[in-house]
DNA sequence: AGTCTGCCTG
DNA sequence: CAGGCAGACT
């Protein structure tokens, strides 16, 4: 049995009164797989999806940004291009739709304001980024030039000295000069906290215990100068940068984050998720437009499936793990026990909003979910997945998280003022410690996400779904709304499938089943899981077939010249919502 | 009357 | 995706 084949085995909570509609196939013993290149070597490297411009809405702060850090690094970095936002072969009715899907804001104005970020982090000043790193530079110099003047100074007694003595203690922030001036400052950062658990702030403390040990006797003077200078400069320096981080946490570490990204040598590289999706063989292939018929039946060139006889093809290895089944309602949270100004200040320079959370994409449409700064707070969620070019994520696995917020709190050497840590506290949400009182992106995923489960979900339900709501009759409706949108175009995804079937001689409706690898659940995938991180639950594939299987007999019955004609196909689908994973209960998922 | 739903529109 | 509207339902 083909694996790819995805029968109608009738599911026993959902298809009970459809029995006659589902297939008499036997379900696959072998799980689904996702449609691969490698699989349908006919499939064409389409365009990458119609939104895709969205990632670039300002050139001309993408071009700055290029510039600017193209200085900085001494890298080339060529503005992204806006990829032409071609429409997708198969999808046309729906393309303008697509386009809309930029104009309005995903969130209730009134309700959410206050507590969703403003879509101006987006806008924010660009060049902060390279010049915060810039200066960051520059102060670790002074710091180690301090330090090696002291080092000097005690050297002539200091061959006594045991292990862990200013040799050792100068060997990382020599490293870390270096590496500063590599092209990977940040992440030379992050390499080094662990083994060096004294940079900067670490500094002042060592010596303070430990140098007046070496020093010579007549030097205590000067010595008490320049540790009181070090300290000084320690201390303005870590301010400094984490106030020009933390006054404008949104924008700044927006644009941080995104300054990785811009590494990349290619801009079309950014290892944002569309442009994986769009290099997803399953999101982008061109998929032939097949029905799958049943043995014997003959095939015409038919949509929506690949024929079950078609030949088999290596299923690579699943790519994307189970998470409804496999992932822990909170992923752990790292707390490094040796956490340094240095590697708080990498994290907050080389995480992004848009790598932690979902607040952090500006709420400007649902296709803004795929701004490269946006999509990746959906990233963390994968359990594994390395994106050698980003190199922030190369040093954390996890995005800004509490405990490394708590450990902000720690740091001696940072007088966070002004409340400084409570803005950035508040500035950035975490869904799974907030209540909410608006929806955001990630909720708006979320809902997405249970939309494969649960087509018809009551309040109720939603309200248990989503315990980090501070749900209100706005934000009620809002939900009710998004399940309302996504059921328009789940449906007319089905009724414009179903009629390619029909049109392309397809005569008996228990031919037609949505595989992963048809183009039918390409474009739900795209409209419910861009970014392809999930892996859509076989029970939604089994009404995705059931309901076309409806459309199909509707239009093939002519019934559709009855205004309401859709109706009944509503109530037998409204009928079939399955059971959401206790998973999605979570607040942090799928965070 | 309030809620839910679908349709149309922007 | 959100607004607005109308119809159905409780």
């Amino acid at each position: 049995m083909d694996p790819n084949s995805i029968l109608l085995s009738p599911q026993p909570q959902i298809c009970s009164h459809l029995a006659e509609a589902c297939m008499e196939g036997e379900r696959s013993s072998s799980p689904p797989e996702l449609g691969r290149d490698s699989q349908f070597p006919w499939s064409q490297v389409a365009s990458c999806s119609p939104s895709d411009p969205e990632w670039f809405g300002d050139e001309h702060i993408q071009a700055k940004r290029a510039r600017v850090e193209t200085i900085v690094r001494g890298m080339c970095l060529s503005p992204n291009p806006l990829v032409p936002g071609s429409a997708q072969a198969g999808d046309s009715p729906r393309c303008p739709e697509k386009a809309r899907e930029r104009k309005r804001k995903q969130s209730l104005p009134t309700q959410q304001g206050p507590l969703m970020p403003p879509p101006a982090w987006d806008q924010g000043n660009r060049k902060g980024g390279p010049r915060v790193r810039e200066q960051l530079h520059l102060l670790k110099q002074q710091l180690s030039h301090l330090q090696e003047h002291i080092l000097q100074a005690a050297k002539p007694r200091d061959t006594a000295q045991g292990p862990g003595g200013c040799g050792t203690r100068k060997g990382p922030l020599s490293a870390k000069q270096g590496n500063g001036c590599g092209p990977r400052p940040w992440a030379a950062d992050g390499d080094h906290q662990q083994g060096s658990s004294k940079d900067l702030s670490g500094a002042e403390k060592h010596q303070e215990s430990e140098d007046p040990r070496f020093l010579p006797s007549g030097a205590p003077d000067s010595l008490e100068i320049l540790r009181k200078e070090l300290t000084r400069a320690v201390s303005r320096a870590v301010d400094s940068v984490l106030q020009k981080v933390l006054l404008d946490p949104p924008g700044r570490l927006t644009h941080l984050g995104r300054s990785f990204q811009g590494q990349v040598p290619e801009g079309r590289s950014e290892p944002s998720p569309v442009g994986e999706a769009c290099e997803d063989p399953l999101a982008l292939a061109a998929l032939p437009r097949r029905v799958q018929l049943q043995a014997g039946v003959p095939v015409g060139n038919l949509s929506l499936a690949k024929p079950l006889d078609s030949p088999r093809y290596p299923i690579p290895p699943r790519m994307i793990p189970k998470r409804c089944q496999d992932l822990p309602a909170n992923c752990p949270l790292t707390a490094p026990s040796h956490i340094q100004e240095n590697q708080i200040l990498s994290e907050l320079l080389g995480y992004g909003c848009n790598k932690g959370h979902w607040s952090s994409s500006p709420p400007q449409d649902s296709s803004s979910q795929r701004h490269p700064s946006s999509e990746p707070t959906l990233r963390p969620w994968r359990t594994t997945k390395p994106q050698p070019l980003v190199l922030s994520q190369q040093q954390c696995p996890l995005p800004f998280t509490s405990a490394h917020l708590e450990s902000l709190r720690l740091l001696p050497s940072v007088k966070m003022e002004q409340g400084g840590l409570h803005a950035i506290t508040e500035a950035l949400p975490f869904s799974s410690v907030h209540i909410q009182e608006g929806l955001n992106p990630g909720h708006l995923k979320k809902a997405k996400l249970m939309f494969f489960f649960a087509r018809y979900p009551s309040s109720n339900l939603l309200k248990a779904y989503f315990p980090d709501v501070q749900f209100n009759r706005c934000i009620t409706s809002q939900m009710i709304k998004w399940f309302s949108n996504f059921r328009e175009f789940y449906y007319i995804q089905m009724e414009k499938s179903a009629r390619q079937a029909i049109s392309d001689g397809v005569t008996n409706s228990k031919m037609l089943v949505v595989l992963r690898n048809s183009e039918l659940f390409r474009a739900l995938n795209m409209h419910y899981n861009k970014g392809n991180d999930f892996e859509v639950p076989d029970c939604f594939l089994e009404i995705a077939s059931l309901t076309l299987q409806e459309f199909f007999r509707a239009v093939s019955a002519g019934r559709d010249s009855d205004p309401s004609w859709k109706k009944p196909i509503y109530k037998i689908i409204s009928k079939l919502d399955s059971d959401i994973p206790e998973i999605f209960k979570s607040s942090s998922y799928p965070q």
